[in-house]
DNA sequence: CAAATCTTCCAAAGCGCTTTGGGTTGCCCT
DNA sequence: AGGGCAACCCAAAGCGCTTTGGAAGATTTG
């Protein structure tokens, strides 16, 4: 069933139905009820290609995740920020292309998608140092925001927590403790986002004269195994640290297995801070919180970063949107006073 | 720059040009080569809109994931699948449509997806017992593959793991190193795999005389917290459990977590066996296996589900695929004999 | 009462591609 | 020389919608 069919039916010009289909006031209510009817009716659909052809628009919105090989960073945060996106995507009749391509693609990719139309813009995640998705997409002229920002952060729309405050503030909390020998481990330090929470880390201890000790700190992809084999090597060497202050919930469970198969107690032997982005598999508040934590929710990072893309969508010469949100420090359990 | 700006400044005419660029054989080579040569120059990509009206093909495959407002049982899954699946996408040409709908709007959500045309095909997860998506999809005409199955199993196309018979292998396991209180820990038995582990679970204890003890099963939402509480519960409670069988790495983690709490070691004091969907950043592997587990990719099950399903598409009346994969049992540190 | 103005509807022209159904041209045979 | 056949290219008709530019009829206005 197609819109000429149905307005045979109806007796009506194809133009007719449509208007009356897609709201416009030249048509009589009377006759827009008839059409809405018909088409209820007839389980009739405007064909969404042909659509997006006369319109000229994609209704789509596209996510590009870089494949890098190795443990996707995004994997474990791009799932709740995806459903957040998604959630407003669908609520304002946005569709949301997702697309996997080789890391090293990924400029093929934007270039592809700016050319053949598919998308009216493009969510960009995780920027890395001088991320040249950033320079390229404003040269296609592709509507785009980036989750997390790098650079000057100027000139280009972005919506980013702030990740060095929450970093120092929770190093603080540390130090307030009578902690000392404190590790980061860290995501991996090509992308802003840790390069500023290890920023974070540094000043709070350079504000107390602490120097930082090179040996107790890493950065990786935030797997569960890094956080695990990094806690197991630095407790077993030299001057171990009595605190650990980590940048995912996922890291923060590697370093909870290793400091419990060497008998050490969260809370009370070592003390632990994690990033806790909320994911909703990971909750850390059931039966309070378990980890002492600074807090974002990605997905509702997800949804803020949907709606600004579409409002940039809707409004082309929109003035450069950017929005950096402050971060939680919640207390849980994790943390306690520097033993001894 | 469109077809026909490109074929005016070759002085060809756009239907030489479209079949130069789709490779068919009534355009000479030396032709073919230039028009390529211009197309690359002039940065020219087909508008994939047009292309698609005039093909009738969408090229894009849905994924309609259900938000239940709780915590979705598919998000820590549906990622890795999510990759696997979409790198086939991308190679074979197809985009990726990620629709969130309230889990009440599905139906509707496949009804439009099938009268509008934007997909050729969809993917179903996480199929619950009698999913009426099965039903609705067949009668719509959309083609579609399960991951994972229900019912009968017939006359659908589907690919899963034989979820049955790894639970009973794990549960044997568990039995021949002396243990006889275990407990389950599943997944919401709403969903077809979760009855199916469980069934696995309560043949091998009947198969050897041992009564399933109603106190020691608990399903849920496979989140961390669940686990967590759940271990906890029934460690405090009378007769507590010398083992766990679990259904998620993300449980398992919780099991480990409250164990932990009670100054319990896994695979001396308390053995834990859990199903491993390999994900990226939980890698089960490093430095040997941490839990013994029932393990099967997910992400390999992604790809696997995208071939099957362009299959399926482009050979609309293929007979049903159904594959079922059998499932390893990994040995780690976190079982052993029962103590005492 | 004629003119001006709404209201309501329609014909037709796109949107940018693919594809059908030829038309030329040049070459090989007989 | 003329018929047959490839090889190569093109004109034009869609695909199913939106949207422009009227037109007819109903209503208001001077």
């Amino acid at each position: 069933m197609n819109l000429k069919e149905l307005a045979d039916s109806l007796n009506l010009s194809p133009t007719t139905v449509s208007r009356a289909l897609n709201g416009y006031p030249e048509v009589r209510e009377e006759t827009r009820n008839r059409v809405m009817a018909a088409a209820k009716a007839a389980n009739y659909a405007p064909n969404i290609r042909a659509r997006r052809l006369a319109t000229g628009r994609a209704m789509t919105i596209g996510h590009v995740i870089p494949l890098t090989g190795r443990a996707e960073m995004v994997n474990p945060i791009f799932a709740d920020f995806l459903i957040g996106a998604g959630e407003v995507y669908a609520a304002e009749g946005y569709d949301l292309l997702l697309s996997m391509v080789p890391e090293t693609e990924t400029e093929a990719a934007f270039r592809q998608m700016a050319a053949n139309g598919a998308v009216d813009g493009v969510m960009v995640q995780a920027p890395q140092e001088n991320d040249p998705r950033i320079g390229l997409l404003t040269e296609l002229g592709l509507p785009f925001l980036v989750h997390g920002r790098t650079g000057d952060a100027q000139g280009y729309n972005w919506l980013d927590i702030a990740n060095m405050r929450a970093f120092r503030r929770a190093t603080d909390f540390l130090l307030d403790l009578g902690h000392r020998r404190i590790a980061l481990i860290n995501g991996q330090e090509s992308f802003d986002f840790a390069r500023r929470r290890r920023r974070g880390f540094e000043e709070a201890l350079a504000a107390r004269d602490i120097p930082a000790l090179p040996h107790l700190m890493a950065s990786d992809a935030m797997t569960e195994s890094f956080g695990y084999l990094t806690a197991a090597r630095v407790l077993d060497g030299p001057n171990p640290p009595t605190a650990f202050l980590v940048s995912s919930v996922i890291l923060a469970i590697g370093v909870r297995r290793a400091a419990g198969e060497r008998g050490l107690r969260m809370g009370r032997d070592i003390s632990v801070i994690c990033h806790d982005d909320e994911l909703s598999y990971l909750n850390n508040d059931v039966g309070g919180p378990a980890f002492t934590a600074t807090r974002s929710s990605i997905r509702a990072a997800g949804r803020r970063c949907a709606e600004i893309l579409i409002t940039l969508i809707r409004n082309p010469d929109h003035p450069p949107i950017q929005e950096l949100w402050d971060v939680d420090l919640t207390v849980g359990r994790s943390t306690g006073p520097c033993p001894g």
